[in-house]
DNA sequence: CATGCCATAATTGTATACACCTTAGTGCAG
DNA sequence: CTGCACTAAGGTGTATACAATTATGGCATG
């Protein structure tokens, strides 16, 4: 019995987070309690909390005269979150290095890259579920690192803006030019950071992290070049702003 | 009518952040919605809102049965809170350098800078109150520099933990052996912050303000060496572990 | 035709009732 | 005396009712 039965707040934030995300509402219009509440199919109240929630994650914000309204980001707030981002792993990073860390830890860290080096490599072509959730956990990993739990908090919340989360933007359907070459490019930065923070190197694994967190930058910008970006897409996106 | 009346969610976050702060509550021990509510004169709803938002902003965390328990803090995690206080706002600097910011804005950090310079400079001896009104000002216009909501929000969201704020463990009766020195050196990396972000020099604007952050972790020390520390003291820092 | 005001309807904020779960305390058995 | 189980009390999660505030539509007036 290690798993509870899910409750209704925990419904509630799993239902609004996708119909958000899924753009089943106007951008900038007020969602009103009693018809989301009804759609989801659980009371106000949990779905009250959920919305309070969303509003602390950034997707969702409030409205001076009551209620809540989707958010919606330019591109400069994708690049500024992505940015601080890379500024918070690359402290988690620096961190690591000046304080040192366990050797097993590292050697965690380097299995999970091993096994990204087996998924780029798979002799049937890119195994793309694998990589997206080895490199999932090779960031969570990384942010476990400083023994923080302050750090590792703080990375937790930004990466709940889907937005600028290191998986960001990796799309199996990426047949651009050069996209194998720039995952292998990604692996190699893995690599940097981990060996700057086996050498205690600070300042080098701080400067390689925030590099490699702009990565998601230039994805969106192939991302974002190729899709409309408008209100209802299927992207999951829909909140963007498409001015 | 710019103000809106306070409304019970204000009156129990307020009351409820108070109780948190002064040591009301015994430390990992759960807290009981009924009788915190009845102490704070409202109903349970909006009080488990406000829980809501503490926890968001770390002051509580959740029990995993349910309810919410006083967060307790380490020097270390208090360390690692300044120092991600820190990066960010040297983000923010380095951003307001990189991009360039409005003369108007850099006009009206410089009056805040020279009304620091007053409040330090004051013919009776150091103006307390003006210089951490001014400093905590000065930090706000920094903040707002890139112009980018994301990162705004971002510092805001550090600054609610007390003690990562910029004006944490600055007390009147600092009459430690070159406090006012002290207050020279931070204004002295005030006008260094300024300086950089005017002559577009990124890389220093964010190391000035990193350094500039540590002073609080300096003023901490001193603080933590003076004062026990202890479960139920004045200073309004009750949650912080005195193990 | 535009504009301001009033009434009405809808929506949020708040309180409270209820059910289920958690937990502490007590009694009984070994 | 110790350990376990059961009971009771208290607590949280959820739903809902009510009040107050806000949005809206129509009507009158300039």
């Amino acid at each position: 019995m290690t798993d509870r039965k899910p409750s209704q707040l925990d419904r509630a934030l799993r239902g609004l987070r996708s119909l958000v995300m899924s753009g089943a509402f106007e951008g900038g219009q007020r969602l009103s309690e009693v018809t989301v509440a009804k759609q989801l199919g659980t009371s106000r109240t949990p779905l009250r909390q959920a919305m309070d929630r969303l509003v602390a994650e950034g997707l969702l914000e409030r409205i001076e005269t009551g209620g809540c309204r989707v958010a919606t980001f330019t591109r400069e707030d994708i690049a500024d979150a992505i940015e601080v981002r890379g500024v918070i792993e690359g402290t988690a990073a620096r961190l690591a290095a000046e304080r040192g860390v366990k050797p097993e830890q590292l050697a965690h860290a380097k299995a999970e890259l091993d096994k990204i080096d087996s998924a780029i490599a798979h002799p049937d072509g890119l195994d793309f579920d694998a990589y997206v959730r080895h490199n999932a956990r090779f960031h969570e990993i990384l942010a476990s690192l400083p023994a923080s739990p302050v750090i590792q908090k703080e990375i937790e919340r930004m990466i709940l803006l889907p937005f600028a989360s290191p998986s960001s933007f990796l799309s199996e359907q990426s047949a651009m030019p050069g996209f194998l070459a720039s995952l292998r490019h990604a692996q190699h930065q893995h690599r940097g950071m981990i060996d700057a923070i086996e050498n205690r190197e600070g300042a080098r694994a701080e400067a390689i992290t925030r590099e490699h967190a702009r990565l998601a930058l230039i994805n969106f910008n192939h991302f974002s070049d190729n899709q409309p970006l408008v209100g209802n897409d299927a992207s999951g996106l829909a909140f963007i702003a498409s001015t």
